[in-house]
DNA sequence: CTCTATGCAAATCTTTTGCACGAAC
DNA sequence: GTTCGTGCAAAAGATTTGCATAGAG
């Protein structure tokens, strides 16, 4: 069920995650603005990592003269609030996902491919390493080398 | 330490080192040219992470003429080997170290510092990966990001 | 109105590639 | 002598920055 007058598409869950995170930029000062709404609901579209030019193109096709320069200064600003996570994998551009679609990633060195694994497979990672180094490990952002099933 | 000269060939251990790297090279039907050597020479005196630049730099100190296009070929091609690894970490340029240096890098969102860690840190890590998805974890590889006990 | 965000263009930084020459085997 | 490695220069790719203006609060 919709008042929705506008958008094409989107679910409630995903207005909601929008609006928290409109909510969390404003809490930091910053500007509820036309190109940071398409960008979240770019990111909130799908739990992929995308690259910066990716989310370029789903923003462009709304907005034509979103420039490229703001996709980058809008990125770094959402990583810095914990709102995305910024990977960077394999050898080509970073990546950026929700930081809610938490999962490590299994990169294959022989094939490039990204296997996404829950987080609980890093758990006991995780809690050597805040009980010997007194590090807390961010459960959302994690790439480990090796190689997958099909290249062994 | 008395045993300790400040010529340019270094200790027996490193030599050693770089003999097998070359043999190795030498397996893969590649040659064993004057770059080469001095880029092992350069990655055996140091197990810290360099980023090719920096390589770039000690290997120009005794060789002035190597290009910064041979330093990069020549690292994917000891990548290629496994006698390197290479991480990306934060957002530089990617770095490279002897995957006989083996550890884990705890890389802190904030203030940036990589905390190395030995690899029964992920002991578990692996184990699972390996049972559940079928992947083998490169123990020389490996970055996760949080914040370091400094930036609590 | 004030101050942030954006567009645009250009700069930067990192890495890759084409080509002709020199070196290793 | 044949094949691989290298220097040089230029390209390509990704990200950042300066500046004037448009837009949010």
């Amino acid at each position: 069920m919709s008042g929705d007058t506008t958008a094409p598409a989107g679910h409630a869950a995903e207005r909601d995650g929008i609006d928290a995170a409109l909510a969390r930029l404003r809490e930091g000062g910053a500007r509820a603005t036309p190109a940071r709404r398409l960008m979240l609901g770019a990111l909130f579209s799908d739990r992929g990592h995308r690259s910066a030019e990716e989310i370029a193109a789903e923003v462009k096709a709304q907005a034509p003269d979103v420039n490229i320069s703001t996709i980058y200064r809008n990125l770094d600003e959402l990583v810095r609030l914990g709102i995305i996570d910024r990977a960077r994998l394999g050898s080509g551009p970073a990546t950026y996902h929700l930081a809610s679609a938490a999962h490590g990633h299994l990169v294959c060195e022989r094939c490039g491919s990204v296997t996404e694994v829950p987080d609980g497979l890093f758990e006991s990672l995780a809690r050597d390493a805040s009980a010997r180094y007194g590090f807390t490990v961010n459960p959302h952002h994690f790439a480990v080398a090796g190689h997958c099933a099909n290249c062994r």
